[in-house]
DNA sequence: AACCCAGACATTTTT
DNA sequence: TGTCTGGGTT
């Protein structure tokens, strides 16, 4: 069936448009013409681009209904790659959603990684492994190099494990096996990168293990020397669909490669405009190149931008301009031109928290004129996580809301990643790894020497680390208490190995009593932390998530690839996030801080990677503004505390980039001289006129006196401390009751516990143990049970 | 094993 | 400036 036929189902009398009508297609009438063909284009290769807000997951998902329901191929024949479980998760609701049906039968939709756990699994004996292997976390792959390091007598002070960690993820991103690596990277980690890299394989391969990065350099490895199992998948995947094409790096682009090969029915989407995660491996070039790599593609421009309006996106566009060797899009949006950008230059970063918060609150109830906007429809993008903490200072003060999105994902939590150990040690007993992490926590009096006596005693036996410590035990080789303890241990996990076979225990059960009778959950209840109740929370969170798998081993061989972070709670808070963690999302009003020279751009990225590294910059810069759907809000500080010290900064080379006439400058607030500590004069600073506008601006303000310039930089560069303060004068809500009373003991989720030393109205200043004295808003902290101190 | 202090250090982090 | 790590101490 072709395309053709589909568009002149309604217009011919033939049979075959007959046919059609009684199996209509309304899923492509509502995409418009370069979705469609997309869309309709589904033999050969296609390469997707989706500029920002375009509608490339609509179009994306109705290509794979397309394909299913024109009956051309079923559903576990289409190969389809995200980066992201979310990604994910969210394409197979949407085809479900638009089949109406549940699809069951899609299991090659997912990430790279969990597509190739699966294949790697099928073909573990080619990678030397067993198909039940374990998947590594940065965390267990840094201990493992460690001893490695360790074994050598190398210094891991000057040569840290982490480093070398890097090197090697960075060669298993660009596919080299040790035996590959190039000559040139010989001299990585002492010269001796090479030689670790080599031994660190063999040890993951004697431990039944493999890291993230393994997960498709395997399966590189097997396609290109098993033929024989590469045209078995090349067959199998008869269509493959790719996202975020952009962000693939060497191995994922071979993977892709050898996929397609034969049939060359791949479909790759993604914006050249988005790629910011060089760093991480990403090549851009992967995309610049498609039209070379399939001659002949198909090239699909998604231009019509459904997100913002049309100022926001001719300030994206300008901005992104300067970046060389794009493939070059216009977005372009059928609604209006909206509001301005708005730009507005800070005296310091505390001042532009304050203002931000301020803005917040004003476009919350609708006194900026316009409709309110509720917290969940703003979000604060910042170029490094540091940034965040002015922020949730100053909203913490002042009780406005927050979520901060991104940060340590769940499962890669301490206490997540304890009590994955414990359940691996009794699913898999050799699982060295795993109790070498469990086998001392909770202490058990098992220190240093108590562990190289089980791993002798292991060695000697060529036997697990499990196996190992109760021939210590029996032998009585563990003297004192931790002995009885070790004893303790080997039999428990003998006992709940036991109990994972007995059908009378749910695995749920199960979970509960091993970190229960191993006495880790009774570890954190002791613990006087302030962030002992939330780990306990999370290791409930976390035996309720084994609830939608069979077993212990089902819930591990996933766990590590599918478990995130994202558990959203229904109230309205503003999001906090970094520009990469916006990457995919969308927000009406949204708020840029921080853009300044050295900060974003960032100066370690153009260190690092000169020209590339700025052109990454600038995409991130680009990714920002597209966020924005109504109002986009860009703002900067003359001066910043950097590290303790206090430095004046230049205002980002991006904003010299952003056209005048879509831009907004905005008075800042000036209130304590309100001055412009870098507003350099002059015409050394290139060609924005937006610059002389905020000058202009500047110089309106409130103290602010041009030729003094430089000397309030000076000044304030000598001041350090005294620096302006935000102003002291708080409204104080007579009417606001507190339940609290002075010398109250609380509980605040950010701060730990304190003492409550003072109440204003609905605000208490709180003496924390750890924090040190803040000042809080009352519901942000709770009464305590513990004895006042 | 618990504690304390000095010193290093300090982007982005889909899996 | 603050956080974290490792080494040294009790």
């Amino acid at each position: 069936m072709s395309s053709f036929d589909e568009m002149d189902a309604f217009e011919g009398a033939s049979l075959s448009a007959r046919a059609m009508q009684a199996r209509p297609m309304p899923y492509l009438d509502s995409l418009n013409p370069a979705q469609r063909e997309a869309v309709e284009c589904l033999d050969g290769p296609v390469l997707m681009l989706a500029g920002a807000g375009t509608g490339k997951t609509k179009a994306l998902t109705t290509r794979i209904v397309h394909l299913l329901s024109t009956g051309r191929v079923r559903p576990n024949e289409i190969l389809s790659v995200t980066f992201t479980n979310k990604a994910a998760r969210e394409m197979k609701e949407r085809v479900g959603g638009m089949l109406g049906q549940a699809i069951e039968g899609m299991p090659w939709l997912g990430t790279f990684h969990s597509v190739c756990v699966k294949l790697l699994r099928r073909h573990a004996e080619l990678a030397g492994l067993k198909s039940n292997f374990t998947i590594l976390d940065t965390d267990d792959q840094i201990r493992l190099l460690k001893q490695l390091i360790k074994a050598e007598g190398i210094d891991d002070k000057r040569w840290p494990a982490r480093m070398l960690a890097n090197i090697i993820d960075d060669w298993k991103n660009r596919a080299l096996t040790p035996d590959k690596v190039p000559a040139g990277d010989a001299s990585a980690y002492n010269n001796r990168g090479t030689e670790f890299y080599a031994q660190y394989q063999t040890r993951l391969r004697e431990l039944n293990a493999v890291d993230f990065g393994d997960l498709l350099l395997h399966m590189v490895t097997i396609f290109q020397n098993h033929l024989d199992v590469l045209e078995q998948y090349q067959r199998w995947f008869r269509y493959i669909m790719v996202d975020e094409y952009q962000d693939t790096n060497v191995a994922q682009y071979l993977w892709l490669r050898l996929l397609a090969g034969a049939h060359k029915n791949v479909c790759c989407v993604g914006d050249d405009d988005q790629s910011i995660y060089g760093w991480r491996g990403a090549e851009v070039g992967n995309i610049l190149r498609f039209e070379k790599d399939f001659p002949g593609a198909m090239v699909v421009r998604l231009e019509q931008n459904y997100r913002s309006t049309g100022h926001i996106l001719a300030a994206a566009s300008n901005v992104i301009r300067g970046n060389q060797g794009r493939l070059g899009k216009e977005l372009w949006t059928a609604a209006g031109d909206g509001e301005k950008l708005r730009l507005i230059g800070h005296w310091d970063g505390e001042e532009e928290a304050r203002w931000i918060g301020e803005e917040i609150e004003a476009m919350q109830r609708g006194t900026r004129g316009q409709a309110p906007i509720g917290l969940n429809s703003m979000a604060i993008l910042v170029r490094a996580s540091h940034q965040m903490r002015a922020f949730e200072d100053r909203f913490l003060t002042i009780g406005l809301p927050y979520r901060v999105i991104g940060g340590p994902r769940f499962y890669e939590r301490l206490e997540i990643r304890d009590a994955m150990a414990y359940f691996r040690v009794v699913v898999s007993p050799d699982d060295d790894l795993a109790f070498e992490r469990i086998v001392n926590t909770p202490k058990r009096g098992l220190g240093d020497k108590a562990q190289q006596t089980i791993q002798g005693i292991a060695r000697e036996n060529g036997v697990s680390l499990v196996e190992g410590a109760r021939l210590a035990v029996e032998a009585g080789q563990i003297k004192g208490k931790g002995g009885g303890a070790l004893r303790q241990l080997v039999e428990g996990i003998a006992r709940w190995g036991h109990m994972a076979g007995d059908a009378d225990i749910t695995h749920m059960e199960l979970a509960e009593i091993i970190l229960d009778e191993s006495g880790y959950t009774a570890m954190w209840q002791n613990d006087k932390n302030p962030d002992s109740p939330g780990r306990l929370e999370n290791l409930k969170e976390l035996v309720k998530a084994l609830e939608s798998f069979e077993n212990l081993q089902g819930f591990l061989e996933h766990v590590s690839l599918v478990m995130d972070n994202d558990k959203q709670d229904a109230d309205e808070k503003v999001s906090i996030m970094t520009l990469h963690a916006a990457k995919g999302l969308e927000f009406p009003a949204v708020f840029l801080p921080g853009w300044e020279d050295g900060l974003f751009p960032s100066q370690r990225s153009m260190d690092e990677s000169g020209q590339k590294g700025l052109e990454e910059e600038r995409r991130l810069a680009y990714v920002g503004i597209t966020r924005a759907e109504q109002i986009c809000t860009i703002s900067f500080a003359g001066n910043r505390r950097v590290f303790g010290q206090w430095q004046s900064q230049l205002p980002s080379r991006f904003i010299d980039e952003l056209p005048e006439e879509h831009v907004e400058v905005l008075t800042p607030p000036g209130l304590y001289g309100g001055g412009y500590g870098a507003a350099a004069p002059g015409g050394t600073m290139g060609g924005g006129q937006v610059r002389s506008a905020i000058e202009e601006k500047m110089a309106q303000a409130d103290g602010y006196n041009s030729p003094g310039w430089k000397r309030m930089q000076a000044r304030a560069g000598e001041r350090g401390m005294s620096q302006p303060k935000e102003s002291k004068h708080q409204v104080i809500d007579l009417t606001a009751t507190s339940s609290f009373t002075l010398g109250e003991r609380v509980f605040h989720q950010k701060f730990g516990y304190g003492a409550i030393t003072g109440i204003e109205g609905d605000k208490l200043e709180v003496d924390f143990e750890k924090a040190g004295t803040k000042k809080v808003v009352a519901r942000f902290v709770s009464a305590t049970d513990d004895v006042p101190f």
